[in-house]
DNA sequence: TAAAAATACTCCATAGGTATTTTAT
DNA sequence: ATAAAATACCTATGGAGTATTTTTA
């Protein structure tokens, strides 16, 4: 079983026809039919009826369609996961700190943001108070 | 993205070890670090954090561990529906009936039918010896 | 006869294997 | 020095393409 397969079933049950089908799917024809047969066979079952002119779906087909989006569907979120997480955790962080704090937050903070921002790198500003809070102001330094 | 390669990073966050998730996922060490490696490119992001002797998940890496586990758990969810649905009788059943002798099985078959397999469709043909015959070729009834 | 799906074959991309190197303890 | 992961290279399976045949309406 393979998520490429179930993408073709679900085009299948959509478009109720092999070749359109194919074409939606970016693939042949005969692939797509071989990536079916493929299927059904695997699961032991078929799941399309192909009748003259006319393909429909199997009691058991319907099921498993159904279920084959939802797969998709959580497979799909994977990748959201995984762009939503670049966004974060990706982008240049500059930062400042005031000279008198610096020493002592410094040598844990960043370790940890290496831990859980690996890519992202840093780029520290130690600079007074006001200083700081003008560069905030300016979008120069990005809240943490 | 591959169901394989899901399972593959499930393995790994299980056993926080290439080779031993490897050796439990039926693959060699190398084989498992590619398709890692190729699926952490594809989403751009890293899963692992492969440290001096032992392998950490990053942040993000969990998040998506948990996530291809439910993808999994989806995916085997579509073998049970087919396993299942093998064992009950619930494909459209068609057949054919002269009419001579319709009348007479008819009223006793439906309800037997019925009461043996409820979630079976039944279509029913009712024509000539030969005709039957014919179909039956076709394989547009199945043999009872 | 015309349409749609199935089959036959060919090819190539890539998943996976073996051997080796790198790295870090 | 050892153990584990990364890299290099090679092989072979099978996914996908083209061409053709089968089927049925």
């Amino acid at each position: 079983m393979t998520l490429t397969e179930l993408q073709y079933i679900v085009v299948v049950a959509q478009e109720r026809h092999f070749g359109r089908a194919a074409e939606r799917a970016f693939v042949t024809q005969p692939a797509l039919s071989l990536a079916i047969k493929k299927l059904e066979n695997e699961l032991g079952t078929m799941i399309f009826e192909r009748r003259q002119s006319r393909i429909e779906l199997t009691p058991l087909g319907e099921q498993i369609v159904h279920q084959a989006q939802r797969v998709l569907e959580e497979a799909e979120h994977i990748k959201l996961i995984a762009a939503k997480g670049k966004d974060q955790l990706n982008g240049l962080l500059r930062f400042g700190v005031i000279a008198t704090v610096g020493p002592y937050i410094l040598p844990d903070l960043i370790p940890t943001l290496h831990k859980h921002a690996p890519a992202m790198p840093l780029e520290i500003e130690e600079s007074l108070t006001a200083n700081l809070t003008a560069m905030l102001k300016n979008g120069k330094l990005g809240k943490v």
